[in-house]
DNA sequence: GGCATGAGTAAAGTTGCTTGACTACCGTAC
DNA sequence: GTACGGTAGTCAAGCAACTTTACTCATGCC
């Protein structure tokens, strides 16, 4: 997925390059990702696949327009729209006109949506939790920082 | 894609809960991976689309058997020699039988691939550098030691 | 009322995968 | 030396998660 690398490796030098921030972003995004599946399986909400994950990104998709949410994960609005129609079949949202204006829908979370939402909640903090048991709290403060600092210096230009 | 949120908000709240670290490391993996395939456009290797990015996870398809490269980006072997199929056809490898062993195979980089695996280096080192005006260097210096070490740390267990 | 705008929908096509079944090659055991 | 088990790679069918194109409909503005 991210690509930080030499294909071509020197066959002289016996250490390779050293991996680029690209290639040490991935590990802990796709840990989340995995760990969030499992969770969310082990808790009983086994219907939900990884693409479904994108409609929950934060902040959520409650009281949203599908366009937007579309817009936020960066995909068709007819994309948001099949996969908001089947977390509607699996009882996860509903999705009703919004009465200040009949052109809009709105994405309402369902109880059983609600109780997804803060089992994910939950597994980020497990997720946390255990890299804090491997690195120390202090770096996984620290890193949560930067991170968000780097989040807040990209999000006006990105 | 990477959740990590409250699906439903409270009303009585004014301000939504802060974002977790899941969610926080969404965005600058997201960056690099679009920033990489538009990178690569520009360069003239415009018919590299997103899914083969995977294959050029660090450190590289050169020398690597089919199946070690599916392992490695989580997919099954057939998925990953289609993707090695199309790159091929397009002319940035090529599988030949290993030598020592008639059951495998090797992929090699053509120069074409070389060519893009280079690009794909410089790329990953534009975007830090775009982060190191940001935030300053000493910051994603930072940055980057505590991933390596995340990176470290849970590379034995996953 | 007429019309432009923008949200949502419907249908068809594409792609990047998975699953299942098969073949080819090697190492070991009789 | 041939039978057998294990593993790598291949072929084919099917499917999910999209994109593209073309609509319908509600609203706001003249």
């Amino acid at each position: 997925m991210l690509s930080s690398d030499l294909t071509v490796v020197d066959a002289n030098s016996a250490t390779p390059p050293p991996p680029l921030i690209g290639a040490l972003l991935r590990m802990p995004f796709e840990v989340v990702r995995e760990r969030m599946l499992a969770g969310l399986h082990e808790r009983g909400f086994s219907d939900l696949v990884a693409a479904h994950l994108d409609i929950f990104q934060y902040p959520g998709p409650e009281n949203q327009r599908p366009l937007d949410l579309a817009r936020h994960a960066r995909m068709s609005k007819q994309a948001m729209n099949y996969l908001l129609g089947e977390l509607e079949r699996l009882g996860y949202i509903t999705r009703l006109r919004d009465p200040d204006d009949q052109r809009f829908k709105r994405v309402h979370a369902t109880e059983r949506g609600q109780a997804a939402g803060h089992a994910m909640r939950e597994i980020v903090l497990e997720v946390e939790a255990d890299w804090e048991q491997r690195l120390g709290p202090a770096k996984v403060a620290k890193l949560r920082d930067l991170l968000k600092q780097l989040n807040v210096s990209t999000a006006q230009t990105v």
